[in-house]
RNA sequence: GCUCUUGUAGUUCAAUGGAUAGAACUGCGGACUUCUAAGCCGUUAAUGUUGGUUCGAUUCCAACCGAGAGCACCA
């Protein structure tokens, strides 16, 4: 079905042609169909007269009169109440009974029957899975999602770095951990992540601390001569001990992930590994650098290098001087990988903004090597998560956990639902879901191209526009319904109350507000549209009665059914689970 | 230094080349014998500065001031 605002949007073109409007002019005119922020003004509004007054030579109030009369004419008279001009703006009412459509799929011209992957997460085995991370899997899934609400065939991807000096630098920061090797039944798998991570930070600190005697002192050259060793090791797999540990840790953290994914709701189809992509990304440089391309060249220690600079970009080392390929070659074998495993339509990368400049280089090389592939390639970055001020850096230990936010918010969650009645596994259940969908809507909420300021304290607060604000209407709503079961329907034809009209005036939008969130990549206006939905529920349910007298109104049930069913939907979409109870 | 991003109530975030710049938190004040108070109702408060383009700029452009990120062997 043709969307409501791109009929408007049509009709008005075809006023421009009867009206012989020049197609020169044509070209210069913009103007916006959209739905009405102020709803007592009406459903949907044009700025149509605003914009072509110039064309038409007339004041746009008279414009917008000539344009609202044939409107009048050319639009159904099923779907539209009213028309009206006011100013310089035309609003249009819908009727009353403009019924949501029931099938929620939209078939945007941009994504259905295509085939697109999404790349996201990438945490990094023996490093800790931070809020860094939480951000870029809920922002991922939500992107992913809306892809497929467009009709996009989807698959999900996370690329995890299980080799470079990050690991090596765990895996030399051992040496100084004062706890042994947590190689035991008894220990759990959060424990387990957490000692690698310390090594991690002990690993960083050591380091930072023989760079204090200058980068040319004796101690300096030999703390970096034994990470490179490791380096070196952890790549070629030449020590038998290194490979018990560190096939060991790796392994740990890989389960833990997949815990967290469970908690969180995601699923990915493939992994992909720095191991297997890094000595593929390096075959395909040394054999470039080989022919007579040009792509590559020999930098300082005979790194192999892009340069840059001659495409407006930065030179980046793609294969260091000890012959190991960095994070750029990587990219390289990855993009292979991913395109030979499933031929994608589209490729979307989500990371950081951080990585925007690199992505810029390693696109460009990707598509000077493999144009068929380097051209699907889209890069969606995220802002940074920002603690009040400070960054984030696992470097340094100056991070949040992700699952210990997840905890400390299921315990916040768990408190207020201490006393209701319900059984300990449902509010384990509940207040895990509940966790999940604060910390993921305080995302999703905001433009996540823009850093985000994470206040912990005030993350940990489960009021106000919230994902459990959103939940909690659904679970009111569920709780009606149950109540009305078995109850007879009321005889008494009530009269729609204006919270009542408001309410169901708002469920169409949903239907505009998706189109706008595919066409945009963006799911903050799912999620701002959902907390409008469930305050005008609220204020509907409170001034309202469904049941009285032991009476239903068949109505306004009805209301709050197809209430249920846009706010569970839209919840879905992000990525958040609902819940029955709480 | 160069490049990019960014600046909206006390705080965290929305929105828009045009109709009255919206929420939430905080503060203050209410309602409830009633379907879950993680709720509802009321109230105070904001477009960094200076110019430019435009009939109209908070939005686009420029400069300045402030914040963040990136800039060769980490990812």
């Amino acid at each position: 079905m043709l969307q409501i605002a791109e009929l408007i949007k049509n009709t008005c073109i075809s006023f421009l042609k009867i009206n012989n409007i020049s197609d020169e002019d044509m070209e210069k005119i913009k103007f916006v169909v959209d739905i009405n922020k102020d709803i007592d003004r009406g459903d949907l509004y044009t700025n149509f007269a605003l914009v072509t007054s110039k064309v038409f030579n007339q004041n746009p109030i008279i414009v917008a009169i000539n344009l609202t009369e044939y409107l009048h004419q050319q639009l159904d008279k099923t779907i539209f109440k009213k028309v009206e001009a006011a100013d310089a703006y035309v609003n249009f009412y819908l009727t009353d009974d403009f019924k949501v459509d029931k099938n929620k799929n939209i078939y945007h011209k941009d994504f259905t029957g295509k085939k697109i992957a999404y790349e996201y997460t990438d945490p990094n085995p023996m490093k800790e899975f931070h809020i860094g991370h939480l951000m870029a899997n809920t922002i991922g899934e939500a992107v992913s999602r809306i892809g497929e609400l467009a009709g996009a065939e989807v698959k999900r991807y996370s690329y995890q770095g299980d080799t470079g000096r990050h690991l090596a630098v765990t895996m030399w920061g051992l040496r100084f951990m004062e706890t042994p090797w947590p190689d035991s039944e008894t220990i759990s798998i959060t424990d387990k992540v957490k000692f690698l991570g310390q090594a991690y930070v002990l690993g960083n600190k050591k380091l930072a601390e023989a760079k204090e005697n200058g980068e040319e002192s004796e101690e300096y050259k030999k703390v970096i001569s034994e990470i490179e060793i490791m380096n070196q090791k952890i790549y070629d797999r030449s020590d038998e001990e290194v490979n018990l540990l560190y096939d060991q840790g790796r392994e740990w953290s890989l389960q833990k992930f997949e815990e967290l994914y469970e908690i969180l709701g995601t699923k990915f189809d493939y992994y992909f590994f720095e191991s297997i992509t890094a000595p593929l990304g390096k075959d395909i440089v040394i054999n470039n650098l080989n022919s007579e391309s040009n792509i590559f060249a020999k930098g300082e220690n005979d790194a192999i290098i892009f340069k840059g600079e001659d495409y407006g970009l930065h030179t980046r080392v793609f294969v260091n001087a000890k012959g190991i390929p960095t994070y750029e070659a990587k990219e390289i074998g990855l993009a292979k990988m991913k395109y030979d495993l499933w031929n994608f339509d589209e490729s979307i990368i989500v990371t950081a903004n951080e990585q925007n400049d690199i992505f810029k280089v390693t696109k460009k090389v990707i598509t000077m090597l493999m144009p068929e592939i380097g051209s699907l390639m889209e890069h969606v970055s995220h802002g940074m998560m920002k603690l009040v001020g400070e960054k984030m850096s696992s470097r340094t230990g100056k991070i949040i956990a992700g699952d210990e936010l997840v905890e400390d918010m299921m315990a916040a969650s768990y408190e207020k639902m201490k006393d209701r009645d319900l059984t300990e596994d449902e509010k384990k259940n509940i207040s895990r879901d509940v966790a999940v969908a604060g910390i993921k809507f305080s995302i999703l909420k905001q433009n996540f191209r823009k850093d985000i300021v994470f206040d912990k304290e005030k993350s940990l607060s489960l009021e106000g526009d919230s994902g459990p604000y959103i939940q909690y209407a659904v679970v009111r709503i569920n709780s009606i319904v149950k109540k009305t079961e078995g109850l007879e329907f009321s005889n008494v034809k009530k009269e729609m109350s204006n919270e009542a009209q408001n309410l169901n005036r708002t469920l169409w939008r949903y239907n505009h507000i998706c189109y706008k969130a595919i066409d945009e990549m963006a799911p903050q206006y799912i999620a701002q549209y959902l907390i409008d939905l469930a305050s005008r529920f609220n204020s509907f349910y409170n001034k309202n009665k469904i049941i009285e007298d032991d009476k239903v109104h068949g109505e306004l049930l009805d209301l709050c059914v197809k209430t249920r069913d846009v706010l569970t939907h839209g919840l879905m979409v992000l990525g958040i689970r609902v819940v029955e109870k709480m």
